[in-house]
DNA sequence: ATCAATGCAAATAATTTGCAAAAAG
DNA sequence: CTTTTTGCAAATTATTTGCATTGAT
């Protein structure tokens, strides 16, 4: 994907700290740039560690107070795989509504985004008497490797 | 919902138990009489407390260590609604590909079932190169009390 | 009898928080 | 200077687990 989006993805959030008279410090600075630096999804752990490439002083506890300033800007989203804990998604501005399919062994995620799934969503809301304002669709099944051969290789699928 | 339903997922689940030679104890009765004496989504902690109701020597170890048999079975979903806790959902054996959608204020949830959705999800995960085995859809959106009034009571809307 | 299942209490593991020191504006 | 932010370590909370005992088959 271009770099130009992911600058813009973190100069919006620079912004978003700025309205709300929060400090841009260097440990943020680390966060931010780690955060959009990656199409991958995240953990909280794993934005530490990666944040720490950037500057040592990054400490775990400020990774966990800046993630919800993260999805309360709109611009990372918070995602649940079943596992114990959560990964973050860098990708949510640009595409907010776009799915995920997991493969249930190798665990390889692919998105997508779908129109005519958008719309039914938005119909059905309406006729339930809601209005739609997010929604998370998540398919697992498995991939063609694993149907070939019956198993598929971690990491190589 | 009928009884006769739920009176079958509650056979099938000794079935299982007994394919599987797993004991069918007077802890494990109060428990499953509990998920399937339901059409609520429940967490473990509520599990617990109803089964306590049926049966005092219900203890929240032997709840922990049921509930993956109760998914395992198929018969209970595991669901994730972004809370720190888990939700469990004993109308899926029923309705395997039904959805969810919650309020974001009163946090009211409704189930909902689109066969055109699920045709979508099914075209999309072949084409990506996946063979779909399980879907999950959350939409959040806010009910017609909601947007009435400009709030809506909890437990009320 | 045998071996799975239980309750209890201690252990995990991710996330949160109180507080005194450090740094942004 | 003032107020926010930080790191640290301790606290929290859902869930898991070791172990001696109980109970289903």
């Amino acid at each position: 994907m271009p770099v130009i989006e992911k600058t813009t993805a973190k100069q919006k959030f620079m912004e978003f700290l700025t309205k709300k008279n929060l400090r841009v410090t260097s440990q943020r600075q680390a966060i931010i740039d780690t955060a959009f630096g990656t199409d991958e999804h995240f953990t909280a752990d794993q934005l530490l560690e990666w944040s720490r490439d950037r500057d040592k002083s990054v400490s775990r506890a400020t990774v966990y107070r800046t993630l919800p300033l993260l999805t309360e800007s709109g611009l990372v989203r918070e995602m649940d795989f079943g596992k114990n804990y959560k990964f973050y998604d860098p990708n949510y501005a640009e595409h907010p509504n776009h799915n995920h399919i997991i493969c249930q062994d190798c665990e390889k995620i692919v998105e997508f985004e779908s129109e005519k799934i958008a719309k039914l969503e938005d119909e059905i809301s309406h006729r339930l008497g809601f209005s739609m304002k997010t929604q998370r669709l998540q398919i697992t099944g498995n991939c063609e490797e694993l149907k070939k051969l019956g198993a598929c290789k971690k990491k190589s699928c």
